[in-house]
DNA sequence: CTGTTAGCGCATTCAT
DNA sequence: ATGAATGCGCTAACAG
């Protein structure tokens, strides 16, 4: 029962009776008045008894393009960028497009060789959050580029898909403001990046204005034991101890309820705890933590459409998508 | 400056002076006794300074072998899968292979077509954690295939990398017993595999002949929310309230802890709580998750690795990976 | 030791 | 409307 080689499209021939090129043809769904109605018929069916699935490697060699694009992820097993993956592997199918995936070893930084690691053949490359410098090997590569939250670049640069994250840092502030909060201390990603540093920017531009507050910032790498580390040194610090933690991610907000509790300190009425990010995590600490919700599937799915577009020479306008606050019990009145 | 196309090797041939038989040699690496040091170093050279990197989509078709695995996963969102794909990548690369990931959408359920999604060919596949006969379309398309976390197999059936699920939970149920709880609750998972089958029958198996025990169990979906709903049934239930709830999984246990704050109960002192897996959540909920560590990147190295022997012709014998109790602070003597 | 040759499966151009 | 012929870049068998 085993044929055991696949079929080719010789095959299909043989057994629609036609020749190679009429299934490539009919297959490649360029026939309209080229091959007969009957004929085209004849040759579909073929191909379903033979359960024919064209060669891709043969398709990419003749083609010269592999309808495959790299997403370049500082590391999968942060939830965003998995959210990003799966956003832009849906996009990516629904034009029969595969995504390949480069978690960079090097996080942030340069991106060494992302062709002898991820092996196949790539038309483009999707990368997320990277450094801006950090894609120079790429971008001389002369391969199509689209960046994912990295800010809006040069006008001639590579396309761009942003998230809001100013407005939603914003957003965060205002609430705060608006629930009395005046001594706060911005725990902070200790990550060199276009998205961190706008935070920390746009955190310092909301306050300046307003009376009677003091800004302060902790620094601190992306996990829950610095970020508690750095929420001890905030809560312990000389001076008026703060009464609400910004924090620059879920899992940061994470730490910093730790830390809290450590301490003594109730959360939220004692001490107010803000993360962003919005991931599964928010839901899963107690109190759930007020976050910004960022539409991570939609940031891969955009990018994917935006390479897209630009493999076809279509213009690809800069695109930034909104992202919203999400109030939760992690955040209340100042004490 | 843009030599805009790729070089081939003809290229490399034609720069060292040599043929192109010579340069696949030499860069293929076969070469002992069959191309002279020196002609070897000028083809080395040569393809340094033209950058050349050979073509995939080439080789492929020449080889009939693509030097990619098909990783199944049902959910890349989960740390847990994610940690398997960055092992099984790890090895992978040591070996010149790439992985591609196929998040099933059906979730455990069968893989309808990885081939048409995943669009790059494959030379065998590496499912995780699926239901035993979610492959057969993958099976009968005489694909080389290795099974992670889906039990032992049949001795003829396909290579299989297991976690010592059983004697993980078998640690728990101790340790709990050990704190002096015999009134526990199982908050187990409804999905139906082979790990959490196993992992209601151990514990069933070793609560059994202990007197005094009392076992139940409250079944719901692996998220957050059904469990905390789950929990909130299991600790209002008619009957001697449970003193401990084992959880089959750290997003469960963290939906646990939050039922019994909502309920007034103190973690651990009035009810303890155990998790599994491992995951980074364990440590970023408060009380931290006492859990049973997962080697989730070693599960997708082996995984690898017994399918790199499965396409080499040697022998692959099962294997089952040993998991580790870490007792954290969420779980405590019995009040 | 090295070069020549053939062919992997496909999409395409040119005849018919 | 269809078939024959070509070559994408590579590796492996064989010739020198």
């Amino acid at each position: 029962m085993a044929e055991s080689a696949r079929p080719t499209s010789r095959d299909v021939a043989r057994q629609a009776g036609v020749s190679q090129a009429t299934v490539s043809l009919v297959l490649g769904g360029k026939w309209r008045g080229r091959v007969s109605e009957r004929t085209a018929e004849a040759v579909r069916q073929a191909a379903g008894e033979l359960d024919y699935r064209p060669n891709l490697a043969a398709r990419s060699l003749r083609l010269g393009r592999t309808r495959t694009a790299l997403l370049v992820v500082p590391a999968l097993t942060h939830e965003y960028f998995a959210r990003v993956y799966a956003g832009a592997a849906r996009v990516a199918e629904e034009n029969g497009f595969g995504v390949v995936l480069y978690p960079s070893p090097e996080g942030i930084g340069p991106a060494r060789d992302p062709f002898g690691s991820a092996r196949a053949a790539i038309d483009g490359v999707i990368a997320s959050s990277m450094a801006a410098d950090a894609l120079a090997g790429i971008g001389d590569g002369g391969l199509p580029l689209v960046m994912l939250d990295s800010g809006p670049g040069a006008p001639d640069g590579p396309p761009t898909v942003d998230l809001a994250v100013a407005d939603g840092i914003r957003q965060v502030v205002r609430h705060l403001l608006g629930l009395g909060h005046r001594t706060i201390t911005h725990i902070a990603s200790d990550v060199d990046t276009w998205t961190f540093r706008i935070r920390a920017q746009t955190v310092r531009e909301e306050l300046a204005g307003v009376p009677g507050v003091l800004l302060r910032t902790e620094r601190c790498a992306l996990d829950v034991e610095p970020a508690r580390q750095a929420a001890v040194r905030a809560l312990s610090a000389p001076g008026p101890r703060p009464t609400a933690l910004l924090c620059d991610g879920d899992v940061l907000a994470a730490g910093a309820c730790k830390a809290a509790r450590a301490l003594g300190l109730a959360v939220p009425h004692e001490l107010s705890v803000s993360g962003f990010d919005d991931l599964s995590l928010a839901l899963a600490v107690d109190p759930e933590l007020t976050s910004v919700r960022l539409p991570a599937e939609e940031v891969g799915a955009q990018g994917m459409r935006a390479l897209l577009a630009l493999l076809s020479g279509r213009p690809v306008p800069p695109c930034e998508l909104p992202v919203t606050l999400v109030a939760r019990g992690s955040t209340a009145p100042a004490p």
